[in-house]
DNA sequence: GCCGTTTTCGGCCCGACTGTTTTCAGTCG
């Protein structure tokens, strides 16, 4: 999965950070992060582009073209290698320490000489920080903190371990006769696939009062700053929260300054700038006059800056700004539109919940259709035979006339190294629908990667890859393979790939996704739920393919049950 | 280092909070 213009990314990035530990000009080092991100979300492959191309991607110009150019014909970056000469390499750690930025990386280095993690703790533990100028006893006792925190926290959260954290505070702090309006914003609020920490925003004309409330709150443990619109907090599973109470007249500009992303709030106040206005959370004003044009809510101030309301969903500088201007925001799946899950287990493989309770629960999301899809037998761990699968058709077919929605009898099949399947083509004729997934020998070359995929996806019998990466969040990297060709081949062959919407898997993510719409693939955004709760989670699912810019037309459990079956069929009989 | 409806120089997003200052620097989001 690698691409050059990840490898690019990571080495303009890395010129960045030790620029900004060595003292160069912060417009420099910001040069180069948001080339490494202009770089990194450029659809077009880099290694395919002369000096020329490069320099037309946004914010690369001809000097930082000239590095890629070098970086991809010799393998290094001159300039790259001399600053690493400069400065040790245990700095770019130091910048990941909270509290820690550059300026007081560089204090410490050259100062006291410190360029790890453990030299640092080491200076807190003989207090020589407090020496330096601009510290104190408060500031090294707050890194402390930070320090131990950090390692506590350790990694992200999955979304949903997140939402459930949020909606939570939200519930809590409503009750509060103090608060307007409260709603979590941040990453949250744009369905990132994880969640660093939780923004949480009030809209209260008594801010004192509604923060006593958030701060005295049973989910809260300890409050770690606070001000006058502004709290730092951690709750009681651990969980880092910022909360910010505003004016409910400013409730809009809020919202939109604290969902984010910061490169998207960048965006819009270059805008507001050419427009000789100013852009904060406080709203949008005019700067001659500081009077106010926009700010209580998200829809008047996108207007007042030429372009409709942009989902929460899209809001990453991916293009959206460009295309809202230009009013070509694409109408995105929601999950009203699905129709039915085309992936769900049940208790004769590893799924906790019978097959009845499974339709019960599908009929329940008023879903017209559900696809029955549990292992088969190469999977041999689930135990799954012939004789199993057949039966629990038969049972399927007894329970269709008082299911209320079409049940689809299914199976999610195992890729093989080799590219093959469970059972012959005969037998997987007998299916309704089959999605095939990988589920082992993970780590083939990229190229034997992209073979083993092809050759399932141009099966006549496949209609749904499952999990296309395999990866696990936290876990699990994942698979590689040559995206674009394989994706070229699922839009040819009639073959959908899932946006598989379990919280760990979000497979394919958004980025992935987008590529291959862009290829001419279709999706199935569907839940792989192992217990009838599970079949909550399409709303990751969705949200993922939102932030993947998916239309609903390219979902294909959005469809009727007629086009949809057309579309099994691949062009034969089904 | 990049970029241009302020166009080849001179800007570059904006504000809160903390700790150390005695008017501000550093960090964060």
């Amino acid at each position: 999965m690698t691409r050059s213009n990840d490898m690019v990314a990571e080495a303009l990035r890395e010129f960045a950070e030790l620029l900004s530990i060595a003292g160069e000009d912060q417009f420099r080092v910001r040069a180069y992060e948001k080339a490494a991100r202009a770089v990194a979300e450029d659809p077009v492959a880099v290694d395919g582009l002369d000096e020329k191309a490069l320099d037309d991607i946004p914010g690369v110009g001809s000097h930082i073209a000239a590095k890629i150019r070098e970086l991809l014909s010799t393998g290094r970056i001159g300039d790259l290698d001399d600053l690493r000469a400069r400065v040790p390499a245990g700095l770019r750690v130091l910048l990941d320490v909270p509290g820690l930025g550059p300026r007081r990386a560089r204090q410490v280095y050259e100062e006291l000489g410190i360029a790890s993690l453990p030299e640092l703790l080491d200076a807190l533990h003989a207090e020589r920080l407090r020496t330096l100028r601009g510290w104190g006893p408060a500031s090294e006792e707050n890194l402390r903190v930070a320090i131990g925190q950090a390692q506590q926290a350790g990694a992200r959260m999955q979304i949903d371990v997140a939402l459930d954290v949020a909606e939570g505070l939200v519930e809590g702090m409503r009750r509060c006769p103090a608060v307007d309006l409260v709603t979590y914003a941040g990453s949250l609020r744009r369905m990132c696939e994880t969640i660093g920490d939780i923004d949480l925003l009030v809209a209260s004309t008594r801010p004192a009062d509604a923060m006593d409330a958030f701060a005295t709150s049973p989910l809260v443990a300890n409050v770690s700053a606070r001000g006058s619109t502004k709290c730092t907090a951690t709750t009681t599973k651990g969980v880092h929260v910022d909360l910010r109470v505003v004016a409910p007249q400013v409730w809009g500009a809020a919202l939109l300054y604290f969902t984010g992303s910061k490169a998207h709030n960048i965006h819009l106040r270059r805008i507001a700038q050419h427009l000789g206005l100013k852009l904060s959370e406080y709203g949008l004003e005019r700067i001659d006059t500081s009077s106010s044009v926009a700010a209580a809510t998200e829809e008047e101030i996108y207007g007042h800056l030429g372009m409709p309301w942009i989902p929460p969903t899209l809001r990453e500088d991916r293009g959206e700004i460009q295309a809202a201007l230009h009013d070509d925001l694409p109408r995105l799946v929601e999950t009203k539109d699905i129709r039915g899950d085309l992936h769900v287990h049940t208790d004769l493989t590893d799924g906790l919940a019978s097959l009845e309770d499974m339709v019960d629960a599908a009929r329940r999301h008023r879903y017209r259709y559900v696809a029955i899809t549990d292992h088969a037998p190469l999977l041999h761990m689930e135990r799954m035979t012939d004789e199993k699968a057949l039966a629990q058709r038969r049972v399927l077919r007894t329970l269709q006339p008082k299911a209320g929605l079409t049940l689809l009898h299914g199976s999610e099949l195992n890729i093989q190294p080799d590219g093959s399947l469970d059972w012959d083509d005969e037998f997987l004729a007998g299916f309704d629908v089959l999605v095939a997934s990988i589920h082992s020998h993970f780590t083939m070359s990229r190229d034997e990667m992209s073979k083993r995929l092809i050759r399932a996806i141009e099966h006549p019998a496949v209609n749904i890859i499952g999990h296309p990466t395999a990866r696990s969040i936290g876990h699990r990297p994942p698979i590689e393979f040559d995206a674009e060709a394989v994706f070229e081949v699922a839009a040819r062959a009639g073959t959908a790939l899932e946006i598989n919407s379990f919280p760990d898997r979000l497979d394919l993510n958004d980025e992935l996704a987008r590529l291959a719409q862009d290829h001419g693939v279709v999706f199935a955004i569907s839940t792989d739920a192992h217990s009838t709760r599970h079949l909550d989670n399409i709303r990751y699912g969705v949200a993922t393919a939102q932030r993947g810019w998916i239309r609903p037309e390219n979902v294909i459990n959005t469809w009727p049950l007629g086009k949809l079956r057309t579309f099994f069929a691949k062009g034969g009989r089904r």
